[in-house]
DNA sequence: GTCTATAGGACGATAGAC
DNA sequence: GTCTATCGTCCTATAGAC
């Protein structure tokens, strides 16, 4: 049972998601969150601070389903668990393409906005965390220090792919194959 | 000598790295132009006109300064040409900053504006094969299928390694290194 | 907490002279 | 080709009732 708060940033992120940070009017999220614009200025202080928790409420929601496992899936293997963690993102599923598509958003805008940058940078962090500690899982003789490197070289390829896949320039099933080949990579990389 | 047009172009290029292309106003575009608003409505056709012809701008100014060579280093092997225009992308220096930005922000805003994506899509070719070409000189027996996966990873790694940098995410360096490292490990998966 | 109504300003785009 | 002046709209934010 959410409350009023809540629904205006979930809101807040499927119209980021339709029609961009740039697109979000204030008065359109009150009509899509089903309430007046007032309200919105009750509970948020202006529209930069819309921006700023909404940045936050997505942060927390791509790390619920990036964490939570598959239930059909056995996934046992925690190679394979790594692989599906990272391609869980390159979906053509109403719920992930919005959350790509407001994580692409509000990294754009962070980099004119100096207020978004730290959030943007501890959800980073966090992320990269995940998925250097499935690394160590999946191949535990690795460094810490290695892992942490594979990491951020696959998530930023995994944002640099979902961002191409976004905008055009590259089909959906294309990105999941270069990355599907960039994680073997990375793992054939500790073998040698 | 410029004509005024290009000049435009110019300044559009600068004020959206320096502003986003969400902060880029007209009546702004025109100040730092040095020309009035109403002149820019004479050379485009909208503000929508203005991004796209910026993007095609940018996208032939990101090809000259790949496609040339350093004039101080002789980089005959072309292994390390390779990583030189790779790494050229990742540098504090204020023409790479900008076109970095511009870059990132118009694709971005592609995902919003279809009538950037085919413009984007095709200067991201471009780029792409550019790059599988530089590969197939540095190892002449890999398949050219192999040299354009690798193409394409090595670029989307970059574009996500740049804009975590520009958003703050990521330090330079450390981008320089990591996108350093995904190419020798690129390279060295042929070999196998 | 939630609404209606509106102030106040910014911005895209045009008219028309030169 | 380039300017000055301005129109009309859209949008953020607030005032004030309930």
């Amino acid at each position: 049972m959410p409350d009023r708060r809540t629904e205006i940033l979930r809101a807040a992120t499927r119209l980021i998601a339709r029609r961009g940070v740039r697109g979000l009017r204030v008065g359109e999220l009150a009509a899509e969150a089903g309430v007046s614009t007032s309200l919105i200025y009750y509970h948020f202080t202006d529209r930069a601070g819309i921006l700023r928790e909404t940045l936050e409420f997505i942060g927390e929601r791509a790390d619920r389903y990036t964490a939570e496992p598959e239930p059909g899936a056995p996934a046992d293997d925690p190679c394979s668990e790594l692989a599906q963690a990272l391609l869980l993102e390159l979906q053509d599923s109403a719920e992930v393409r919005e959350n790509s598509t407001a994580w692409g958003e509000l990294r754009a805008s962070a980099v004119f906005e100096s207020r978004l940058r730290e959030d943007l940078a501890r959800a980073t962090h966090t992320w990269v965390h995940e998925i250097a500690g499935l690394l160590g899982r999946a191949h535990p003789f690795g460094t810490a220090p290695a892992h942490a490197a594979s990491a951020e070289r696959l998530t930023a390829l995994l944002e640099g792919l979902s961002i191409r896949w976004l905008s055009g320039s590259l089909p959906l099933d294309r990105a999941r194959s270069l990355l599907d080949e960039a994680i073997g990579t990375e793992i054939a990389g500790w073998r040698a």
